[in-house]
DNA sequence: ATGGTGGATGTTCCA
């Protein structure tokens, strides 16, 4: 294992893994990441491309995937063990996190990634049951970490499929009433954080800044038009946060060729 | 108010 103390950590939607594969070659090159968390690789465990991934040299891997949705997966150059008491998150079996410990400098980090429910299109928790399913993902992943005060050397990313701060979104207004921003989701969202976790990019860039990491497919000049929401979060427990080094979003990445509606978010640490 | 695009799957669901 190298003795060096820095550790950079990059989270990213992929949305298909085996079709986006080859797009991991820019994410390498244009961040250098030592571990990548990836979300909806809608690949099963026995279909899982090691062969497509080997070039990139990340030894330790870790998946758990599902066929046709969701499905989360780690590549490290880092030996990482992965935790198999993780929770069935609402009892659904549906792929959503994964818990690995890496061998980091300096001891041992624990990293979750979590692809939490989008919700549906209709915020109403009585007449939607995927809007349900996620306020309860939520509650449920909140009260999992308030049961574990202490948590230390801990670090989670994912999609969380919430845009929390009123600049997270385009348009906060316009915004309260979609799912993915409502008050409800922000404040299940802030109260799994505020267990035991600091947000670890609001930490580099002010409240008041726009900042987003998922432009919808739909927007056909996403970048001219700009109605982008940032769903996807990088967050550690306070004893990282003076190990905290810098932040990147890889906003470039949304105009890969045949890319993702995410774009990859890093955090790098020096521990 | 509506529909816009994309992936996996299979004539539709999910995002």
């Amino acid at each position: 294992m190298p003795a060096r103390p820095r550790l950079r950590i990059a989270t990213w939607n992929i949305n298909s893994l085996r079709l986006r594969a080859p797009l991991l070659r820019r994410l390498i090159d244009a961040l250098d990441p030592d571990v990548i968390c990836l979300q909806e690789t809608k690949v099963p465990d026995e279909l899982f491309p090691h062969d497509a991934l080997a070039e990139y040299g990340y030894a330790h891997v870790a998946h758990r995937g599902m066929k046709g949705y969701n499905g989360v997966a780690v590549l490290s150059r880092l030996e990482l063990a992965v935790a198999d008491d993780a929770p069935d998150w609402c009892l659904k079996n549906d792929r959503r996190h994964l818990l690995v410990t890496l061998a980091a400098p300096g001891g041992p980090v624990d990293l979750h990634v979590f692809y939490v429910p989008a919700g549906g299109d209709v915020p109403d928790r009585a007449a939607n049951p995927k809007y349900a399913h996620k306020l309860d993902f939520v509650a449920e992943a909140g009260a999992w970490f308030a049961a574990r005060p202490g948590l230390r050397r801990t670090v989670l990313v994912g999609d969380l499929n919430i845009a929390p701060l009123e600049h997270d979104v385009w348009s906060h207004r316009q915004l309260l009433d979609v799912v993915s921003h409502t008050p409800a989701e922000v404040a299940g969202l802030n109260a799994w954080r505020d267990t035991a976790f600091v947000d670890a990019v609001r930490h580099f860039v002010p409240a008041d800044q726009k900042l987003y990491t998922w432009w919808s497919y739909r927007n056909r000049d996403w970048r001219a038009s700009d109605r982008g929401r940032r769903l996807d979060h990088a967050w550690v427990t306070p004893d990282l946060v003076p190990a905290l080094a810098g932040h990147t979003i890889l906003k470039d990445a949304r105009d890969w060729p045949k890319g993702s509606d995410h774009v990859p978010v890093q955090i790098e640490l020096t521990l």
